[in-house]
DNA sequence: TACATTAGTAAGTGATTACTCACTTTTGAT
DNA sequence: ATCAAAAGTGAGTAATCACTTACTAATGTA
């Protein structure tokens, strides 16, 4: 890749995450990463191209952190590996965690294109097994509300400053 | 208010909340509401307008349901009534809640003009007196606690059927 | 060194955008 | 009935949109 090629995809993760994919013209993305306007469409066809081309970079790092928590062995030490992933997530890439939780809201042909679908598929398996290894009564139920807590998390801790996002991980994971 | 008026005000609200609001055009309102481009800038002053009015329409019932939990007697009450309001919000008015999250994604003015303040606010403190009043050993982590899954329940709800959403409620209830 | 491929540019394209303006119709109070 | 204000229209406007085209510069390989 060269190096205008990786510009154009820094700087469309940082507008399309900060002001909307609509909301972001090409020729907006071409100023800021000092680049004519058709070399976004040579390298990545369409509009949408570039967008595909973003998230499939951002997405790598998701995916490889949810292989690390699945790979733990105690189910105590996978179930707060998972609380503590949309802290770790947002430590490390902040601006591509706003992009994602803004696709589902861009427009139906956007949301529809990225639904997440198989880590999150791969995510409630894992959890079902790991109550059901701890022995909950209700482990569906319980996988449930911690996918909806973890969800929760990844939209509020970005509002929330750094030391009270830890705090919030912790008490949580006391409640484990 | 006129019935074009009204009828300006529910296509809005309608296509905002499902197209995204910059992805939206006036002159699609227009068309789809069967009014002229022209009269929606007469009676809302810009897109921008419009987009306020939409808005403080939906945000009345919001404001009244939460006056109602506050107004309840025991702290048990109170809870169990934070627990269910997303429900019971889903169910009254689908469309202006998609609208309401999607706000903050669109575009960094508009966040802005609609950071949930007063509302918010008020729960939080509403919260922690309640939490207090149980006797919680850490009623402000508790606060924030509830705060986060009535959150994530918020939007993670709309994507379940019915009678899950139902089940999931009752479940976060039982454990409070 | 020759040459094909790729990277990159600048100036366009028609379509669509939010918004305005000059105008007509409807309404409600006197 | 009169008439001003409000409701409503439809054809504009300049600006911006995603995207194309015709071109040059750089690069790697034989």
């Amino acid at each position: 890749m060269t190096e205008k090629q990786e510009k154009i995809l820094s700087v469309a993760l940082k507008l399309f995450a900060e002001e909307g994919f609509s909301n972001t013209s090409t020729s907006k993305i071409a100023k800021e990463a000092k680049v004519s306007e058709g070399l976004i469409f040579k390298h990545f066809k369409n509009k949408t191209g570039l967008l595909d081309a973003v998230v499939s970079q951002g997405t790598k790092g998701f995916e490889r952190m949810f292989e690390e928590i699945a790979s733990k062995k105690s189910p105590q030490e996978i179930v707060w590996g998972f609380i503590e992933m949309p802290y770790q997530i947002l430590k490390k890439d902040p601006t591509f965690w706003k992009l994602q939780l803004s696709l589902k809201y861009q427009s139906p042909e956007i949301a529809e294109r990225y639904k997440n679908s198989s880590t999150l598929q791969k995510a409630h398996e894992l959890l079902n097994a790991t109550f059901t290894e701890l022995g909950r009564e209700q482990p569906v139920m319980e996988t449930q509300l911690l996918m909806q807590i973890v969800g929760g998390l990844f939209s509020s801790l970005p509002e929330l400053p750094e030391n009270e996002r830890q705090q919030l991980v912790e008490f949580i994971k006391s409640k484990y």
